[in-house]
DNA sequence: ATTGAGAGCCAC
DNA sequence: AAACGTGGCTCTCAAT
């Protein structure tokens, strides 16, 4: 197709007059326009796919009848039907559709829903729950935040009477309600009772809710957010309405659905109770479906009662404890990085022009009209660093890079993120935050588990107390031992020897002598065995190293042959996996489900799931051994605090690291039993285990156990 | 203003 | 030919 230049002339006289007429004759007939038309032009209008989505809505609505157009203002007759209209009705029909919904769910409520507002309906209850065993409860409150949202009434479901109560205290609605410290005591002898078996969803939060109202929640024994962890770590989602839906096949629409923002103090009472009392009833129905299918699985079952139900309340408390950051050190390490930022800025921005250096798009262009090629991204590790050598600004950058993480992540953020109300700074750990059954940790706020070494100083210790830290040596790499059973590899444990001179001497046939701390050979041979442990091919291994692919690849040949028996396990695990779909961890206490693995193209000679399925033995296995450790060092500190010498906490765990918060007059003994809880709580068959003890007021500032026997004093703040 | 995806990078 | 496991936060940038 050619093209004229006068094709483009906009202005000529003749056609805006056609235009005009046009625009006219389009007036006319818009007032006319039946709606059919009128749909018909908006939707061939150009409209995003949310909007399409909402428009085509609005129209089926229309046309059952479910809603009308927009009421017409006195005086006006009705304009023509509009887009703008049209998205405006669909407000209109969502909430219509809401309302329906809550009216229907308040028409349909059953007689077993009890809403308590007296005194007399809260003793008949409790008459009732006098004789119960198991109980579920659940607690509404104005919103997710459990700083600063507040408990407005409880949910409680008496299991053998089969009565779902809700007992509102503080809904701001005009309504009677009872009172809320009168309900508080009357249940806390229920919530504080070990007897009293309780089930919930999500416990953690309602252990932290009713704390915040003075309540020690006991005897809770099973929780449907953690059990379906179990059952399947792989869920989509483990909010209770999808489950629910999923599951028992009962539709339930979720908060946010039904409520929108509003907090639940909003909510009326008769709504309130329809709802509230469902989740009782559903919570109760998802348990009986969990214990059901978990008893297939007795190990899982036993590791979850005994491990993971235990381990929610020691999280809780660790959560509770928050920390203290020095907030001096903090602001004046801030300024100094401020400084190097700020002058790193300016010496790169007169190579690489006024652009913002955080942004991966500006930089790229920038980088390489600086350095006369291309390149394919900025990222630090594979593109950057090996052009540093040979470019001083980009050696620049990386310095940049590096000072401006650690300021903006950690050193500036951290005392951002300190609590108003504990004056301390508090992190979420999600209990199977990884599905191989690790912790993670953040919730909105700090990630206590990717601390760098210079963001962990901030954190300190409060006066008169000290951090008592210990790290499993090698933990993972222990489990890959035992697993394997490779000789040479317990042998080396077994003789207390050094694993990664071992494997250096094995891998590069050298003596070990040549192999030890320091040397090149040790570090590479780290280096080969993470790769072992995550997999790493090569291509990747190379790189690490600096060598080429071809010795990385004779490394990991090397490895292979001179320890077989680990090869040997990778390929077990590998053809487990690809026939079952699954591995089990240590003593089959829990599953990581790869379904992928058996349903792949056999000309895939590798997929990530072979190299997952080894790597979640390991890492899954040693997450039992660190929370089962876990369980037993918060009784550990319930002992030592009731022996009256002041507190013992734990106070955060990173993976394979436990670190409590004790008095800083601790003794030689109180540290053997810290240590004999960290060795002997769990062993991976016959391997035995190693941990490294510190000390320290100021995380990372640490001195050895042997230091501190020998009247080393702790550093000072 | 809020949200979500992608890039990048911190930890074990 | 293909190859690094598990997370979370900050920043940019585009979309709503």
């Amino acid at each position: 197709m050619t093209f004229k230049l006068t094709d483009i002339s906009l202005n000529k006289p003749d056609e805006s007059t056609k235009e005009a007429v046009k625009s006219a004759e389009k007036r006319k007939k818009s007032a006319d326009e039946s709606i059919e038309e009128a749909w018909e032009r908006i939707l061939a209008m150009k409209n995003s796919d949310k909007d399409t989505e909402r428009l085509l809505e609005v129209k089926a609505a229309m046309e059952a009848g479910e809603i009308g157009r927009e009421p017409v203002q006195e005086g006006k007759r009705q304009g023509k039907f509009s887009k703008a209209e049209a998205l405006r009705l669909y407000k209109v029909l969502s909430d219509k559709r809401r309302d329906d919904v809550l009216r229907k769910m308040v028409e349909d409520t059953p007689d077993n829903y009890w809403l308590i507002t007296d005194k007399a309906k809260l003793d008949e209850f409790l008459s009732i729950l006098s004789e119960e065993e198991i109980i579920v409860f659940d607690v509404e409150t104005t919103g997710p935040d459990i700083w600063k949202d507040y408990l407005v009434g409880h949910v409680i479901t008496a299991v053998e009477a089969d009565i779902h109560a809700y007992i509102p205290t503080k809904h701001n609605v005009d309504q009677p309600q009872l009172n809320h410290g009168y309900v508080i005591e009357k249940l806390r002898p229920i919530y504080e009772n070990e007897a009293v078996k309780k089930i919930a969803h999500n416990a953690k939060y309602d252990i932290h809710i009713l704390a915040n109202e003075g309540i020690d929640v006991r005897g809770a024994v099973w929780d449907t957010l953690e059990a379906m962890r179990m059952l399947n770590e792989n869920e989509p989602t483990f909010a209770l309405k999808p489950l629910v839906s999923k599951y028992l096949r009962i539709p339930s629409l979720s908060y946010g659905d039904l409520f929108g923002k509003k907090g639940f103090h909003e909510v009326d009472l008769d709504v309130a109770l329809a709802y509230a009392a469902k989740d009782g009833d559903v919570t109760l129905k998802l348990y009986e479906f969990q214990r059901k299918h978990l008893a297939k699985m007795p190990e899982v079952l036993r590791y979850y009662e005994t491990v993971e139900i235990p381990l929610i309340k020691v999280i809780v408390d660790m959560e509770r404890l928050g920390y203290d950051i020095d907030l001096e050190y903090a602001d004046q390490y801030g300024k100094e990085l401020k400084a190097k930022i700020d002058r790193l800025h300016a010496e790169i921005v007169e190579g690489l022009g006024d652009i913002n250096l955080n942004s991966p798009t500006q930089l790229k262009p920038a980088i390489e009209k600086a350095i006369g090629r291309t390149i394919e991204n900025t990222d630090a590790k594979k593109t950057l660093k090996p052009l540093a050598r040979e470019f001083p600004i980009i050696k620049t950058l990386l310095e940049y890079r590096e000072v401006m993480k650690l300021y903006s992540t950690y050193i500036n953020a951290l005392p951002e993120l300190i609590n108003e109300k504990t004056g301390k700074l508090h992190t979420v750990f999600n209990q199977n935050g990884a599905k191989t059954g690790r912790m993670s940790s953040g919730g909105g706020g700090v990630n206590l588990q990717n601390q760098p070494q210079e963001a962990r100083r901030l954190f300190v210790a409060p006066p008169g107390y000290v951090i008592l830290g210990g790290d499993w040596s090698q933990q993972e790499y222990r489990a890959l031992t035992y697993f394997s059973q490779e000789p040479r590899l317990i042998e080396n444990y077994e003789q207390g020897n050094d694993l990664y001179a071992t494997v250096a001497s094995e891998v590069f046939d050298k003596p070990i002598e040549e192999c030890g701390d320091g040397s090149v050979y040790r570090q590479q041979a780290k280096t080969i065995m993470l790769a072992v442990a995550y997999g790493t091919g090569a291509r990747t291994l190379a790189m690490q190293l600096g060598k080429s692919q071809e010795e990385a690849r004779k490394f990991l040949k090397s490895f292979d042959e001179r320890f077989p028996v680990v090869a040997k396990w990778i390929e077990q695990n590998r053809e487990f996996v690809q026939r079952n779909g699954f591995v089990w961890m240590d003593k089959k206490q829990r599953k990581r489900r790869l379904p992928d693995a058996r349903n792949r193209d056999s000309d895939f000679w590798y997929t990530s799931v072979y190299t997952q399925s080894t790597n979640a033995i390991i890492q899954g296995s040693s997450a039992i051994q660190t929370k089962a450790t876990m369980v037993e060092l918060d009784k550990l500190c319930k002992r030592k605090t009731a022996e009256g010498n002041g507190e013992w906490r734990l106070w955060c765990v990173v993976h394979d690291e436990a670190l409590l918060l004790v008095p800083e007059t601790i003794t030689e003994q109180d540290i053997r039993d810290f240590e004999d809880v960290m060795l002997n709580t769990y062993k991976f068959g016959n391997i035995p285990n190693k941990c490294d003890i510190e000390i320290q007021r100021r995380w990372g500032e640490s001195i050895t156990v042997e230091e501190f026997l020998s009247g080393k004093p702790i550093p000072e703040l």
